[in-house]
RNA sequence: UGGGAUGUAGCCAAGGGGUAAGGCACCAGACUUUGACUCUGGCAUUCGUAGGUUCAAAUCCUGCCAUCCCAGCCA
């Protein structure tokens, strides 16, 4: 499958846009991820559209970890980050790079910028700076350190980098505009003083850039030609533009912003995701519950699947919530034509079959994938005593109710068809045995009075069957879109405590014994499994609060 | 209240003067040894809103409304 296919965007009527106008050099783009959590399926979006547009024009893709802030930052999340770009089979095809490794580049150019007058050190404190800077409706007001002479800024920078001053004390700002509407442009800060080792740079540096003069000069030095990014940079773009031309680079990346992806009962924020983790709340960044790449790959999702969700829900400005059915839909739509079927009872009810001989093993064969002949077959053993799944029998139907009821027949998967006789219960009422009596000339056939049986539900042997604990995962949320919670209130709050539901006393069939790490399955009525990471844990995949419902008969 | 951006169906999203693509969801029917899948049909007389220009406006113009982003020495 190839996704770049098809796909077409406003981002890439802005790059033909260039090329019409004469852009000679080659496409370059770039994902740039401080490595200060995991990604997720909202990071996936901005590594597709930087990978994706880079291969459509033949051009150049890196990746470059924006590590500026010591403070939040660790050699974990690098690792991770890397290894979930390459599960997503994205081709680094322009090189690995690091923010930090061109330090000594931002600081020569923080001094020519001292030396054109363009930068200054100031001594207000934060609070000060704060106060300094105006309102959204005021206009700022010059800092009475911004016209100290180059001399003195050069030397002050000098020993700020020589760690003379402590943590706060000083800042270098470039000098544009305290009266610029655009808060961004009012003397931003572009570097300040944190004694603090860097996961890279050890203790080399007790000054690291800010975000927004460090962005354009690792683009710059790159030679990106297109820095696509999230819409909330748009505020920024001036002062990108700004630190390119003041330094002068001779080719100037330029800035497209796009809406990150929100989904329908999940929440992107990496500082909610760490604190899930922290506190215990999920079983750490892979939780199937996780927005997280692992965490979704842990869940049963593919790459291709992620990818195919990506472009069917497409690239805009326009702030949006995509509803995660429609990921759910990827999957389901990968896994039905891929996915080989296994038949699993999540919540067991013997059923027995009086006029079939008790000591006789018989072995249906039955496709692996309806859907794809060259899946092949396997043998499932079938026995007098069964086990079927409790709400596949109604003993008082509801209204077109196809499965087992009294006086209805129903086909078991790939057997016999078979016809209610009775129920045993136990003293308290519950039904503990369902009898039923097999049609002999059935098994893996049409009756030969051609009548037809509208129900077909699931099996295992009872004697064959493999215990086995599952866990059904059902959303993190309660609500569909967690951006109404409102202000007072905290995403914790509306955690769904049914998120994650443990049945011990499921039966799978012996083809699911001993199944790899990665292998999936689509279930034989809905959903699809793939391993737990736990010893002997099988993950029962809920595609979808519906398919969640339906299932469980809520 | 300043600046920037965005409004097309329940959710995404094409279309940028010639009479509203597509996907998800949903509804109806057919098929069916997974109530799945597949198939067939339905689903915006209207594009935030009010005017204006035009033979013709979702597209151009003007006003208004709503939502999001910005007052970190985070990214």
């Amino acid at each position: 499958m190839n996704e770049t296919e098809n796909v077409s965007n406003f981002i890439h009527d802005i790059i033909d846009e260039d090329l019409k106008n004469g852009f000679s050099r080659r496409i370059h783009t770039r994902f740039p991820p401080e490595p200060n959590g995991y990604l997720h399926i909202g990071s996936a979006k901005a590594i597709w559209i930087n990978a994706m547009t880079a291969e459509k024009y033949g051009g150049l893709f890196n990746l470059r970890y924006d590590d500026t802030n010591p403070l939040k930052e660790d050699e974990e999340f690098v690792k991770s980050i890397e290894r979930d770009i390459r599960w997503l089979g994205f081709e680094i095809t322009g090189g690995i790079y690091y923010g930090s490794d061109y330090f000594d580049k931002c600081y020569e150019f923080a001094v020519k910028l001292i030396k054109e007058g363009k930068a200054y050190v100031d001594d207000l404190s934060q609070e000060e700076m704060r106060e300094y800077r105006g309102t959204l409706t005021e206009p700022g007001r010059n800092s009475p350190y911004r016209d100290r002479s180059v001399e003195e800024n050069l030397d002050l920078f000098e020993r700020m980098k020589n760690g003379e001053f402590p943590d706060g004390s000083k800042t270098l700002r470039a000098k544009i505009d305290m009266a610029s509407p655009n808060l961004n442009m009012r003397d931003p800060a572009i570097y300040r003083i944190v004694h603090a080792s860097h996961h890279r740079q050890g203790n080399k540096w007790c000054i690291y850039p800010l975000y927004d003069f460090a962005h354009p000069i690792q683009d710059a030095l790159e030679g990106i030609t297109h820095s696509l990014c999230s819409i909330e940079f748009e505020n920024h773009r001036p002062l990108y533009d700004w630190v390119i031309e003041n330094i002068g680079f001779e080719h100037r990346p330029r800035q497209i912003e796009f809406a990150r992806l929100n989904m329908t009962y999940t929440v992107m924020s990496k500082r909610f995701l760490r604190e899930l983790v922290e506190t215990g709340s999920v079983d750490g960044w892979d939780d199937p519950r996780m927005p997280t790449l692992c965490g979704l790959r842990r869940r049963g999702y593919t790459p291709s699947a992620i990818k195919e969700f990506l472009r069917k829900a497409g690239v805009s400005k326009a702030y949006s919530i995509v509803d995660i059915g429609l990921l759910e839909h990827c999957i389901r739509d990968e896994l039905n034509m891929t996915a080989p079927r296994r038949m699993a009872v999540l919540d067991p009810v013997k059923l027995v079959l009086t006029n079939y001989p008790e000591d006789r093993v018989e072995y249906f064969e039955l496709p692996n994938n309806p859907n794809d002949p060259d899946a092949g077959t396997r043998k499932v053993p079938f026995t007098r005593e069964l086990y079927i799944e409790r709400e596949d029998f109604a003993e008082v139907p509801p209204p077109k109710f196809h499965r087992l009821k009294p006086g209805g027949e129903v086909r078991l998967m790939g057997a016999y068809i078979v016809k209610y006789e009775d129920v045993v219960k136990d003293e308290n009422g519950n039904i503990v045995e369902i009898r039923c009596t097999c049609d002999m000339e059935t098994g893996g056939k049409n009756p030969s009075d051609g009548r037809k049986v509208k129900g077909t539900i699931h099996w295992v042997s009872a004697a064959h069957a493999v215990d086995a604990e599952i866990r059904l995962y059902d959303y993190l949320f309660t609500q569909p879109n967690v951006f109404d919670i409102p202000e007072d209130k905290h995403y914790r709050d509306y955690l769904n405590p049914n998120s994650l539901t443990v049945l011990k006393n499921c039966k799978l069939e012996p083809a699911l014994a001993n199944v790899g790490q990665e292998e999936r399955f689509q279930f034989v009525r809905q959903g699809y499994f793939c391993r737990d990471k736990h010893e002997g844990v099988f993950n029962r995949i809920v595609e979808l609060k519906d398919t969640y419902a339906k299932i469980s008969g809520k």
